[in-house]
DNA sequence: AATGTGATTGTTTAG
DNA sequence: CTAAACAATCACATT
């Protein structure tokens, strides 16, 4: 709702006021308790950053920090229109997907994760191509800060 | 030697 | 709904 979204942009500030990034790009350290565990799917942004960083260093070789490809690479993503964007978001779409049947086995190892029970849902999903594009050029932004 | 850090935004998850 | 952490990358610095 709006509400949402408003409150969103305040999020957006709120780590931006945290200095301490620390917590972010983490590592793991050690053994994997679940190495079933999947992965988050990368973000259209990340499917694009992928990219962009392949072309990004042919055209600067010289450029060694990550964040400096980072930050381009941000600035050059706000850039994109959803069109463009779309290419990268249909992959990030499709990678949720799969990350989804992921989750449904590595929900079932856990099989007791929950505490109650018996919730068991067999879900044979074959059909995963779907091919219907529709599209419809329509963006509207609206940002209303108090 | 090995691992953490730094930066980007989006998505995911749990509460 | 909300907030926060985590997804890749790569060279450098620190222990």
């Amino acid at each position: 709702m709006f509400l949402y979204f408003r409150k969103v942009g305040k999020r957006k500030a709120a780590i931006k006021a945290d200095k301490s990034s620390k917590r972010q790009a983490k590592k793991e350290k050690k053994a994997e308790k679940d190495p079933n565990k999947p992965k988050r799917p990368p973000s259209a942004f990340f499917v694009f950053l992928e990219e962009f960083r392949k072309q990004y260093k042919q055209e600067h070789p010289n450029v060694k920090a990550v964040s400096v490809v980072g930050k381009a690479g941000g600035e050059k993503w706000k850039s994109l229109s959803d069109a463009e964007k779309a290419p990268y978001e249909a992959k990030a779409a499709k990678r949720k997907s799969e990350y989804e049947k992921q989750m449904s086995a590595y929900n079932k190892k856990q099989e007791s994760a929950t505490d109650d029970g018996d919730e068991e849902s067999d879900r044979s999903k074959s059909e995963v191509n779907n091919e219907d594009e529709e599209e419809s050029g329509e963006e509207e932004e609206d940002e209303d800060e108090d």
